[in-house]
DNA sequence: CCATTATCTACCGACAATATCATTATTTAATCA
DNA sequence: CCATTAAATAATGATATAAGTAATAGATAATGG
């Protein structure tokens, strides 16, 4: 076995644990190999144990967990749950029901902000509404917290509490080690000794609780286990032998408790240091001395952070900051730095008292104070109110407990802040969605709640210490790290349940294997964060005024007028109302002059170290944010998924790739960012920053029948708007490259990362939004790798070709792309000189700015006189030629694809797209001469460009229509095209591409129908057991029909609020039966659920309106045709991902600096050849494996038991017609078996309808006899017998002759 | 004058009609058609009881009827004394059966494949071969030439249609650039509804405040819903556009403001006014009623002569915000 | 149950209708035994 | 005091809103007789 991916074993003192994981890693890529490396302690899964913590429910649990076991096997090959409609998928996945997520998220911020009374009122509701679904989602970590909220303060009330945890017992939890511990936490607090040690006594007799797991309980801090001394020594005198054993018990816990703290900090140094990390990590600080982050302090760029945080008090240290901590207090007092800056600007100024030096101050600044200290009072009033509601007021007391989270003051600069951020977003004018806005508001409230919070209960030091060490990104560091954090988790608490905002769907609790509890913080629904949201928006609109000079209309004086800065009103969008909230036209004009860099909040900014390495699938990133490293948005399905994949350790190599991709370090490149910074500054459409619009736009005249014909008046209308929009369009883009442009000004001659994380099929993203390297031509000219390598003549030779690859000269051989560079030198060092005086040869290029960056480098080279030892900094990329059919040739072994797409080779590049565009013209041309008008209009014009999309989008199955609609993009683009006649050519040349396509790609073709037809094979189907319940399917044994319906007798008695979740199957209606989603797994192990089901919007009733808001947690049937045309694109995209992933981690174990935009790597000109190398091998590696036939395995093994419906023609006797499934269109190549089901099915119902339960009365009977008689009559030729067959799946297209392995000859593959 | 009309159209059966007038394509639901005579008779008789036409004043009036489709409106019309009726009917089906009418009536109809709703058509009827000699700029009265009447769809088109005559008197622009012209309009219930809503009610609606500003409407006859393809009830309403629009303001400041205060008609016009600028609210100052009335106008509690002042919006409150806005 | 009619138009990064009224469902108050 | 009923309130569902369809076309899901 070839040993790429394996690191560089440096000694032989590699621990067990890394030799574990390298093989781990090696059998998961290369090969399809039993999953054989997960003890059995692992596949005890913390949320099932969490259904089966109560008594309660346990016969439901045990009877669904049962009947799950089958189909709930994660430690197999692949992660495999219920599916949704089941109902063990809910209590599985934790997916709290709609409301409950809501009150839990409500219980939270009670007990949080300490005021018990309302947490107890929530609690009461809870129990006394919704008390069935209280037995299965009521957790004991919910208990736990909500119970510690009694003893946790000042003041605490262990009778409340005791009296609680009776109740609770009583309804059917059941205590843990902590439960105990916090409700002995309050009587030790209280001096009530006797008390607690009954407590224990109790538990010790009645549980199995061990005394060590109480003392080590995250609640109880180490002063407070320190009195169980005094418990101890208060109940010496009882002679009772039990006391003495449990005075033991407690004696010997607590003492090895405190004694932990040292003990942790030896293990993790010798964990850490046992890996290959060339130094042991000092538990203590300092550990920085060697680990070189950023460069000395007088840069100019980490001036201006650190400007950001020299407003805090104890900022005269910030310039001594290590970069470390730098970020750290970026990221977690960014709403502070902000508050100060107002502050500090306006204590500046009244020191100063010169009201000349006032005029100079940012009159912004002004006004957001001012609107601050207006927002205040209304706030604390606000809150007051909320307090007092007693009875009623449901609004105040869903939102009300949240207001009391953080203090008044930053409620206030976080509102303020984040609506001056959206302004202009949603493709509003001078405003924003309310929709968006509370919820980003809510959101922004939450995630800074979240980071104090972690601030507050942060012990994490050695975990951070130790993540951030690690330019080391390894398995066993990432291993170490989580087994150390379960291990400190005993004294410290960590981050865990802080699931990031941005995902709505939550689990409710997720605990992690082991020991280790987290702080129960549940995520907010998105109905929370709007209503917060919308008290805070509501608040600051009536107390944010601006000052505007007037005229008094009745005397005509000049007056100042204080208006309000913002408003809330509607849209009409189609005849829907939109909500919105507008700036006034005076802070339009405000906002505008001001630069924007303050509301850019560093949480969203690149990261000046090295970010944390995926720990899990929530944990790593920034330092303090939680952030997933999935992209998922109100899925439960694929949260799940991915949490499962991550607790089982399977996606441990996606994640390693994520952190090679955020330990690139970058810099800003500044002589691009001098050029960008003239051309912004000369106002001027350069490239691809857009004008600035200084004066408005002159409107067209209006027509002479504007005032009586209505047509023209709307026409004129139309015109305007169109304009107007441009303009618009022209000023947001001028605000995002504003954006670029601060935040690379921030971090001029500083190093940044990326931290990545990844869509749901694995592609990587910079989390950073405004700046990186995936963006624009302009983004991507701005960055440059940090490091500096020398060029070497591969890499001067690579340098040169990327120059001419960047102009856009790209379709030759290698040695005329030099050439090209060559040749064009003059042009260079022109462009070099006076870049925006002289020729401007690079603003001619396909990719100016990228252009411009790699002219600055090829003239330093050559200038250098020696180009070969110049210091290179520039990313040099090597392109996929059209990446997703080189996946396709090389899954079908298709060898002309295979040729066509550069996997074998050839001595110059082959370019499908070119290809396609000459045969379109041709084709054009000839019609042109038969006088075709379409077709003399696009003579000539026909390029790559215009048909390079469609061509790539063809093997995913884009239709016409969207063909057509890419094609009209690319021509609105040319100016050679009249507008009017672009829908008509953009028509003709669809149907052009498309004839010219024909068999092109059939190889590609054959496995695009396959992946179709299976996911909508997959989308149709349905679980064997809904159907059987559903009486449709008779049951397998006696057992499980009473099985079931002891469930449905449970499910009865619970309240009618349920009832509607019996869904009654009903064949009318088919789709709303389809649950099943398209899911897969990927090479490298990563789980990807397709998301695609019906949206299930709901009205949440705010302070300012109603907003309609995803409702996360009803399970809604799959939308079967999107998951249809989307597997293909999708299948081959994660494929691309993985390959990308593997290629990543290969390239750093290589010493490869590493970037990538899906199908584009980067590296330094000196690696290009070693990354090519690394490429073709790891490409190869991936497809050597049998990646269809796996799928086709997975899918079978997936869906095993699922039935999907089909109807076939039978003759008179019942005999099938024909064979074939008409159902699917590749099913005539299938012999589909003739299942014992099918036979069943026949029994049962014969040619009728099927028989639901619904009591058909004797009337419908007959009624429904008669007409099958007619129908027989009428149609008698024809019958057809409907039945519930077997899910199976085509069989996969044959696979062609081609030898993966000649990829790596070819110079083309990627270049 | 003549000798007794009595023009019928051929009256399909509803499946008939189903197979051979429904149209598609063009609008997505099958457009209304009278298909009753006797309801037409019947609602020309009433109309004409209303106006109290002369027979010479009908013998000076061209009508101009769109959606005539199976024709019994046009017969009626016919048959009531009319000699120039222009039958606007953009589908064939139809048109060949007006044809016929149009034979059978020696000429006084005139089928015309134009379309009612297309705003191009009143531009081709200025041409003095139609209307263009009747085009009489003076509002002080009724243009004496021309009476336009037909059937609205119940689509959402028909709808659309409706406000735009609206919008189109208040503005004087189509139809209504060659005059103060009476309409006589077969109007599907839901639409008559929100046409004539009241203050106060739920119907009330943008619309019905600009009616109100610009027209005098009187129902004449409510067909039965049978008389109706496909079966639905119809009123026949006459329209006639006041002198003076009670508008002052510019109509599409007017349009905006309407707009938005009526996103939450329930709700006190104070609030609303609120949401069509910042600091919109000074206004209510300069208003000489309480502002607290919802913006529909509802009743309760309100007493009469401030629901007249704010039922004469354009008098009052736009005016004011008018100036307000205007203001340097 | 079949024929007509409405709804899509490759995927991902990046999200978002709302007010009002009628009808149930649930909670609170009230009344009564 | 409880049970039962009446009244009040919350939750849910349905519907209207604006106002020129843009242009085109072929498969498939949804709907209605």
């Amino acid at each position: 076995m070839s040993l790429p991916l394996v690191r560089q074993a440096t000694a032989g003192s590699r621990n067990l644990l890394s030799l574990r994981h390298s093989k781990l890693c090696l059998g998961h890529v290369h090969r399809r190999q039993p999953t054989i490396l997960y003890s059995d302690a692992r596949s005890h899964l913390p949320l099932t144990r969490m259904i089966s913590t109560s008594p309660l429910t346990s016969s439901t649990a045990t009877a669904s967990s049962q009947h799950q076991s089958s189909d709930l096997s994660s430690d197999g090959k692949h992660i495999i749950l219920p599916n949704p409609s089941r109902p063990g998928f809910n209590q599985t996945a934790g997916v709290l029901p709609s409301g409950i997520s809501e009150q839990f998220a409500i219980l939270n911020a009670c007990i949080q902000s300490g005021t018990m009374v309302r947490a107890e009122r929530v609690m009461n509701e809870l129990y006394r509404n919704r008390s069935e679904e209280m037995k299965v989602f009521m957790d004991v970590q919910v208990v736990n917290a909500f119970l510690n909220g009694f003893v946790q303060g000042a003041k605490p009330l262990p009778n409340d509490c005791m009296a609680w945890f009776d109740r609770l017992v009583s309804y059917g939890i059941t205590p843990d080690a902590n439960t105990y511990a916090v409700v002995v936490k309050g009587f030790l607090k209280l001096g009530s000794y006797h008390t607690a040690r009954m407590l224990l006594q109790d538990m010790r007799k009645n549980t199995n609780i061990q005394m060590l797991d109480v003392v080590k309980s995250s609640f109880l801090a180490p002063e407070e286990v320190a009195t169980f001394h005094q418990l101890i020594s208060q109940s010496q005198s009882s002679t009772q032998q039990e006391v003495q054993e449990l005075l033991h018990e407690l004696e010997v816990a607590a003492n090895n408790v405190l004694d932990k703290d040292a003990m942790n900090t030896v293990t993790s140094a010798s964990l850490a240091s046992s890996d290959t990390t060339p130094h042991a990590i000092p538990s203590h600080p300092p550990i920085y001395e060697n680990v070189p982050e950023a460069k000395p302090m007088d840069a100019i760029g980490v001036r201006f952070l650190q400007e950001q945080l020299s407003a805090l008090q104890n900022s005269s240290d910030a310039l001594k900051m290590d970069p470390f901590d730098l970020q750290m207090a970026l990221e977690q007092q960014g709403y502070e730095v902000a508050l100060q800056k107002l502050v500090h600007m306006r204590e500046a100024s009244k020191e100063r008292g010169d009201t000349l030096n006032a005029l100079h101050l940012s009159p912004l600044k002004k006004i957001m104070w001012d609107w601050h200290e207006k927002m205040i009072p209304l706030l604390r009033e606000e809150i007051v109110n909320c307090a007092d509601v007693v009875g009623r007021n449901t609004e105040r007391r869903a939102y009300g407990p949240f207001l009391s989270l953080l203090p008044v003051e930053k409620l206030s600069i976080i509102t303020i802040l984040e609506l001056l951020r959206l302004h202009n977003s949603s493709g509003i004018a001078d405003g924003m969605k309310t929709a968006r806005a509370v919820i980003d508001v809510g959101k922004a409230v939450e995630m800074e709640y979240n980071a104090t919070y972690l601030k507050r209960t942060n012990k994490m030091g050695e975990i951070q210490n130790m993540a951030s060490y690690g330019k080391q990104i390894s398995l066993a560091v990432r291993k170490a790290s989580i087994q150390q954090q379960e291990a400190a988790a005993a004294t410290a608490t960590s981050l865990d349940s802080i699931d990031q905002p941005t995902s709505s769907t939550t689990l409710s609790t997720t605990q992690p294997s082991g020991q280790m509890t987290d702080p129960w913080n549940p995520v907010w629904p998105n109905s929370i964060r709007a209503k917060v949201g919308s008290v805070l928006t509501s608040l600051l609109i009536d107390s944010a005024k601006i000052p505007v000079p007037s005229y008094n209309p009745d005397t005509g004086e000049k007056i100042t007028e204080h208006i309000p800065a913002f408003f809330h009103t509607y849209q009409y969008v189609r005849g829907k109302r939109v909500g919105i909230i507008k700036f006034s036209d005076q802070l339009t004009m405000l906002v505008s002059k001001e630069p924007l860099r303050d509301t850019l909040h560093p949480r969203l900014m690149p990261m000046i170290v090295h970010p944390r390495p995926w720990l899990r699938y929530n944990d790593g990133g920034y330092l303090s944010a939680k952030s997933m490293c999935m992209r998922i948005k109100d899925s439960p399905e694929q949260l799940m998924y991915l949490y499962k994949a991550s607790e089982n350790s399977k996606i441990d190599n996606v994640l390693k790739g994520l952190d090679v991709l955020g330990s690139t370090k970058w810099r800003v490149n500044k002589q691009v960012f001098d050029v960008v910074l003239e051309a912004w500054n000369s106002g001027e459409a350069i490239a691809d920053i857009p004008p600035s619009i200084t004066e408005p736009m002159v409107l067209p005249e209006k027509p002479a029948d504007y005032d009586t014909d209505p047509k023209a008046k709307f026409n004129w209308v139309n015109k305007v708007k169109e304009i107007q929009n441009l303009e618009k369009n022209y000023h947001s883009l001028r605000c995002d490259v504003n954006y670029k442009v601060e935040t690379a000004r921030a971090f001029l001659n500083l190093p940044m990362y990326f931290p990545h994380n990844m869509d749901f099929r694995g592609r990587a993203y910079p989390i950073p939004p405004t700046l990186n390297h995936l963006g624009n031509d302009l983004c991507r000219g701005l960055l440059c790798f940090d490091e500096a390598k020398p060029l070497g003549e591969r890499g001067w030779r690579w340098l040169r070709i990327h120059m001419a690859n960047l102009y856009g000269y790209d379709k030759h051989s290698f040695s005329e792309r030099e050439n090209f560079t060559m040749e064009n030198m003059d042009n260079i060092l022109d462009s070099v000189d006076n870049p925006m005086t002289g020729r401007k040869w690079w603003l001619e290029a396909e990719s100016p700015w990228q252009c411009l960056s790699a002219c600055y480098e090829v003239a330093a080279a050559y200038r250098s006189g020696n180009p070969l030892e110049f210091e290179s900094r520039l990313p040099i990329h090597q392109d996929g030629t059209c990446n997703g059919l080189q996946h396709y040739a090389a899954l079908g072994g298709d060898l002309a694809g295979a040729r066509a797409v550069n996997l074998s080779p050839g001595d110059r590049p082959a370019d499908v797209y070119t290809g396609v565009a000459d045969m379109v013209n041709s084709l054009v041309e000839k019609e042109a001469k038969e006088g075709n008008a379409d077709a003399q209009m696009l003579m000539g014009k026909i390029s790559r460009k215009v048909v390079k999309q469609t061509v790539m989008t063809n093997v995913y199955g884009v239709t016409f229509i969207g063909a057509r609609a890419q094609i009209e993009n690319r021509l609105k683009e040319r100016d050679d095209i009249p507008p009017e006649r672009v829908y008509a050519l953009s028509s003709y040349l669809a149907k052009k591409v498309f004839s010219s396509l024909g068999e092109m790609f059939n190889g590609a073709r054959n496995i695009q129908d396959w992946l179709t037809d299976s996911a909508r094979r997959i989308a149709r189907s349905v679980p064997k057991e809904t159907l059987q319940e559903n009486g449709i399917l008779p049951f397998d044994s006696p057992e499980q029909e009473q099985r079931f319906l002891t469930r449905v007798e449970k499910e009865k008695a619970k309240s009618k609020r349920l009832k509607k979740s019996n869904k009654t199957f009903s064949a009318r209606n088919p789709s709303a039966n389809q649950m099943s989603s398209v899911i897969w797994t990927t090479p490298l192990g990563l789980p990807i659920v397709q998301p695609y089901r019906r949206t299930g919007k709901k009205q949440v009733t705010t302070l300012l309106q109603t907003v309609f808001i995803e409702d996360p947690d009803a399970s809604k049937p799959v939308n079967a045709m999107k998951q249809s045309t989307a597997f293909p694109p999708n299948f081959i995209h994660s494929l691309d991902a993985t390959h990308m992933l593997m290629s990543a981690v290969a390239c750093y174990e290589k010493g490869l600096t590493f970037a990538s935009v899906h199908d584009s790597y980067w590296t330094h000109a000196n690696c290009v050849d070693d990354m090519n190398m690394v490429i073709r091998d790891q490409f190869i590696a991936l497809h050597s494996q049998p990646i269809m036939e796996n799928l086709y395995e997975e899918f079978k093994e997936r869906y095993r038991n699922y039935r999907i419906p089909n109807s076939s023609e039978v003759d008179k006797s019942g005999q099938p017609v024909s064979k074939a499934t008409p159902s699917s269109p590749i099913a005539t190549t299938t012999t589909t078996p003739v299942s014992p089901i099918s036979a069943e099915n026949e029994a049962l119902f014969g040619l009728v309808d099927t028989p639901l339960e619904e009591g058909d009365d004797d009337d419908e009977d007959e009624l429904g006899s008669t007409l099958l008689d007619q129908e027989i009559k009428a149609s008698s030729s024809r019958k057809y017998k409907y039945t519930w067959d077997e899910l199976t799946f085509a069989p996969l297209p044959k696979k062609g002759d081609f030898d993966i392995n000649e990829v790596k000859e070819s110079d083309y593959f990627f270049h | 004058m003549s000798s007794i009309r009595s023009l019928v159209p051929k009256i399909p059966s509803m499946a008939t009609w189903n197979k051979a007038f429904r149209i598609k394509g063009a609008l997505k639901v099958p457009r209304c058609t009278l298909a009753d005579s006797l309801t037409a008779e019947n609602g020309f008789k009433k109309l004409k009881d209303y106006t109290k036409w002369s027979q010479a004043e009908m013998d000076q009036m061209t009508v101009v009827e769109i959606n005539p489709g199976l024709g019994a409106w046009t017969s009626a019309l016919y048959n009531g004394g009319f000699n120039k009726i222009y039958s606007l009917e953009p589908t064939v089906p139809y048109l060949k059966q007006l044809e016929v009418l149009a034979e059978q009536s020696q000429g006084a109809i005139i089928p015309l494949k134009k379309d009612g709703y297309d705003w191009q058509t009143y531009v081709e009827l200025k041409d003095p071969e139609y209307l263009g000699p009747y085009i009489n700029p003076d509002w002080s009265q009724v243009n004496p030439n021309i009476l336009f009447t037909g059937t609205l769809p119940k689509s959402s088109k028909g709808e659309q249609l409706l406000a735009q005559f609206a919008t189109c008197i208040v503005n004087k622009m189509a139809l209504h650039s060659m005059g103060r012209i009476q309409m006589a309009l077969w109007i599907p219930d839901q639409l008559y509804q929100k046409f004539t809503g009241p203050p106060g009610t739920n119907a009330r609606c943008k619309m019905s405040v600009v009616t109100e500003a610009c027209a005098d409407i009187e129902v004449i006859y409510s067909a039965e819903p049978g008389a109706v393809y496909p079966y639905a009830p119809y009123h026949l309403v006459h329209i006639v556009p006041i002198p003076k629009m009670k508008i002052k303001a510019e109509w599409d400041v007017f349009e905006y403001v309407l707009k938005h205060i009526f996103v939450m008609q329930k709700q006190p016009l104070s609030k609303m006014v609120r949401t069509l600028g910042p600091g919109a609210d000074i206004i209510l100052k300069r208003l000489d009623f309480d502002p607290s009335i919802a913006v529909d106008g509802n009743k309760e509690g309100i007493s009469e002569e401030l629901l007249l002042k704010w039922r004469t919006l354009g008098n009052s409150l736009l005016l004011t915000i008018l100036t307000i806005y205007t203001l340097p």
